[in-house]
DNA sequence: GACAGTATTCTACTAGTAGTAAATACTATG
DNA sequence: CATAGTATTTACTACTAGTAGAATACTGTC
């Protein structure tokens, strides 16, 4: 047992992916070492502890959602299709990864709402950014980007953990309500009047 | 040691509390245990397992969320006031209860997700009556009160979560601002044209 | 006032996991 | 074939959730 290592970070974190995928998001590092056909060691020498691991895979997550969002998105003309397009691709691919999107925001990592933000801050820099710019150029105030980004992270995240455990409607049908809430606000009912 | 039970349910979420303030959400059974001046199996015996634990005190931090809104948008007059007074209080509140903010929604509890998603639904629920009712009178679809009411408390929750750990700015401001987003939504800034 | 019965609490344990140090085994090179 | 160097595993510590059963103190009754 020595000379060449016997298996890479990538090809690890495969392996946790699967583990993750099968035995859910409670998973023990021993589980994952095992599924990769090592011992617990490696995993630490490879990817770390615990939180790093899960960072690791928060990072491919996050990744994969980026890739997914573009692609749904590129298709789409107008701005609100867009919109659409990317709240369900959204839905879609966490939906795909349910267990991996359960343990990298639930995962039992001691430091999970560091996690939840790490988490969320991967796609809401973009978004912020993005924000400031179109601010800039409609001549409005960009300072709200940073506030606005994490809001719709966390819009999207709940939105996300709630149709995966809990709702059967389809991807697309809850797509366009949270599309209509994002694009038009609630100023157009009459809310909170009474309570 | 027999006779009247030494410590009552409430007593002992009481130096839960005291417990997460003082140590973190990390903390142990043992830990709070100690706090109220008892032993671990007494924790067990008045509320139940961690995942239990966390469910009792998720319930307090959501009724005392609750109190404040209400108390906070009461001298507010317009709709407008009234949601910047909601999220303002929503941030100062968490953020007065920060470690068990913190406990709540990610302590380590195995079933995390489950229990942000119990968390959220304490909130959810009487928000999505509320969409429900708006809609209907305004002669619109009501059917997208539930999917509203879930991304309004994801968005919160992200928010303040941001807020409480990383941001510096007043909460009057990120208020505002937030208000803004979910008054008028996205639609009047030339979003996603490009990218 | 003593005692039996019972509710309550604590002690002591199991089981399981994160993380690590030290021993072991492999491979390439001379 | 010996050796140096690296990779891997074994075996361990420390800690925590959760529980069974022993120990204890109260309360009502004679």
């Amino acid at each position: 047992m020595g000379g060449q290592p016997v298996i890479d970070r990538e090809r690890l974190l495969d392996a946790a992916e699967r583990a993750i995928r099968r035995d859910g998001a409670g998973i023990s590092i021993d589980a994952i070492a095992e599924e990769a056909g090592v011992t617990k060691p490696i995993v630490y020498a490879r990817v770390g502890n615990r939180a790093e691991l899960a960072e690791a895979l928060t990072q491919r997550l996050a990744d994969r959602l980026t890739e997914a969002v573009v692609l749904a998105t590129r298709k789409r003309r107008t701005p609100r299709t867009r919109l659409v397009a990317l709240i369900q691709s959204n839905l879609e691919t966490l939906a795909e990864n349910k267990e991996l999107f359960l343990f990298v925001t639930g995962g039992t990592t001691e430091d999970r709402p560091q996690q939840t933000l790490y988490f969320a801050s991967q796609s809401a820099t973009l978004l912020a950014k993005g924000f400031a710019e179109a601010r800039t150029k409609a001549g409005k105030d960009p300072d709200v980007a940073v506030a606005w980004a994490y809001s719709l992270v966390g819009l999207l995240n709940m939105v996300s953990l709630w149709w995966v455990v809990e709702s059967d409607e389809p991807a697309s049908k809850v797509a366009e309500q949270v599309a209509e809430l994002i694009w038009s606000g609630v100023a157009d009912i009459s809310w909170m009047k009474s309570r």
